[in-house]
DNA sequence: ACCAGAATTAGAAACGTTTCTAATTGTTGA
DNA sequence: TCAACAATTAGAAACGTTTCTAATTCTGGT
């Protein structure tokens, strides 16, 4: 392993000309710099980043906590947050969160990240202690004691528009499957939806407010069976998920139903496949990348002090995507 | 920020003592190791690595290098490369490739990480110069010259099993979508789907081998199409992913033909949605999770110096999932 | 030719650990 | 009680950089 000192020496200078003449700081004759970065050149030397780091006190590293298992929708954030650390030379050290998160940011800090960004999907995160002197921002979930550097996607406003919309298709019968109960996702959208209602005049009926699963679709089909035979059925259907979306797609074929003719329906995330399903999904869409590159900036404007804290939740807005199950 | 040397001051001991208590090698009698470690406690002492890494000349980093832009199969084995390295009490240092690989392995090598992975989905990878004297190994991805140091899935037999499905299923004229031409993954499967007719005796008829895309669904609905519209349409089609089968799912609802009584299908990625499409979709799953685990195991026994070459690619097996589409 | 000031250079301290060496203390068996 | 040995302890060197300080060389204006 080539160090400094090897360089220098084949070089006939000192050490510090050769760090000079690398960083382009200091100040060594023309002549001197071109024999030390040839011989750089030569052996191919590279500094090491780990001494660097420790004589500045200075890693230019940012510690990502996720939970890599459930990546689903996060994975999109992860992809935006490591291009936003590169833009500005930072790198990322990974770290799998099961459940000790303390652990692994003690673990983290001690690696002299100068920040942390925690991704999770759930609804409460653990970490209750932002005790730790290095900045901790959350990205996708939410934190009501820090909720100033949570970035999240705003449910509500995505259940308003998903809700809109069929509105405005003229339905005034609509139903909706909700995701699991007490998560935050669906009690936001739940809100967006009943907002929706009311600004309208229209009365919510909560024999057509059905409670869906993120996960167990045998659940969501029997639900959506459940409402599209009912005496007196929606017109529209809101799924709190895409996957909700096609169990409903499944139900209505299984019975008969065409949609959007029969029965509208409305997705939630945008999936890939949404696009190529039959009919192609009307869905909402979270502002995922948006998402980490306000968790990066709003990170870095800690880690420089230039944080103007406003105290409230980053709540980035949905966007509809309109295609034709909607009608 | 609090070091050994506060500790071992306000301890009254030498900070060699305070590195052998928290250690635990090294010798010191119970009462000091007492004091020292109380102290450590109440100031919520952490060592730094970056010194550590720094004096032992070991970091425990291991080098991701990933195209996060595409993350699609892939993200299961970053996951999986993650779980592997967490168990050893490893860290990844993430690294977003663009194209310039070279650049980022050099930047992980100053890292002073202990071996790199690259995952990457493109036939040939960029990196033709593993020249630096830190291992590497490549996940997902092939490299002819440095075949040993690749974990992929085995295409062919992935094109074979689900050829050879079909065959058992009755169906002797089966017809293939193809992935982009030149990838490896459209190349090994097709040389699968062959494999399986010759050795049931049927011959191939390139009439029905459609060349499609892993992108453009427009572009797989139309071949699609114009399989389901031939004269002597084929009976089944093997599609080299989900998504083009999904083209396939498309056409023939819109041609009023119906899965798997008028044409059989099969895919290829399980990916999550293919449980739950009419009729549910019989597809291949690659080893993931597996190529994960085989990565890391390889990557460490080349960190170890037990790496006992064996001069061919690692392909692991996929595996068929059958559902309804294939009958 | 000389001097001030600038540019260049060498050397050493420092970053926070680990680990080596040597010195001190403690323990045991005769 | 004393040697012999083990356990404990303190101190210093080392890891590979950066950066400070001070010494040296160079430059141009008189």
């Amino acid at each position: 392993m080539i160090t400094m000192k090897d360089i220098a020496k084949e070089a006939g200078v000192a050490v510090s000309a050769v760090s000079y003449a690398i960083n382009g700081n200091g100040s060594v004759s023309e002549e001197k710099k071109r024999r030390i970065l040839d011989l750089v050149e030569k052996y191919n030397y590279k500094p090491n980043a780990v001494a660097r780091n420790l004589k500045q006190r200075k890693t230019r590293l940012i510690g990502l906590l996720s939970n890599l298992q459930s990546l689903g929708a996060d994975r999109k954030i992860v992809a935006s947050i490591s291009d936003e650390c590169s833009r500005r030379n930072y790198n990322l050290l990974l770290f799998n969160t099961t459940d000790n998160s303390k652990q692994a940011i003690d673990l983290l800090a001690s690696h002299q990240v100068e920040g942390v960004i925690y991704i999770d999907d759930r609804t409460e995160v653990l970490i209750d202690d932002f005790s730790s002197d290095i900045p901790i921002v959350l990205a996708y979930c939410n934190n009501e004691a820090n909720k100033e550097f949570c970035i999240t996607p705003n449910d509500v406003q995505g259940g308003y528009i998903a809700t809109q919309h069929l509105i405005e298709k003229g339905h005034r019968r609509i139903g909706c499957i909700t995701g699991n109960e007490g998560w935050k996702a669906t009690n936001d959208r739940l809100e967006g939806y009943k907002k929706a209602l009311v600004e309208n005049e229209i009365t919510a009926d909560t024999g057509i407010i059905a409670t869906g699963h993120f996960f167990s679709m045998e659940h969501n089909y029997q639900v959506s069976r459940a409402l599209l035979t009912m005496k007196n059925k929606p017109t529209a259907i809101f799924c709190f998920s895409d996957a909700i979306a096609i169990s409903v797609y499944n139900a209505a074929l299984d019975l008969g139903l065409k949609i959007p003719e029969d029965i509208a329906v409305v997705g939630f995330d945008n999936e890939a496949y949404t696009r190529y399903v039959r009919p192609p999904m009307t869905t909402v869409a979270m502002p995922l990348k948006e998402i980490g590159v306000v968790a990066v900036e709003t990170l870095f404007s800690r880690i420089n002090n230039t944080y103007s804290g406003h105290n409230s939740a980053h709540n980035l807005n949905c966007e509809l995507i309109v295609r034709q199950s909607s009608g």
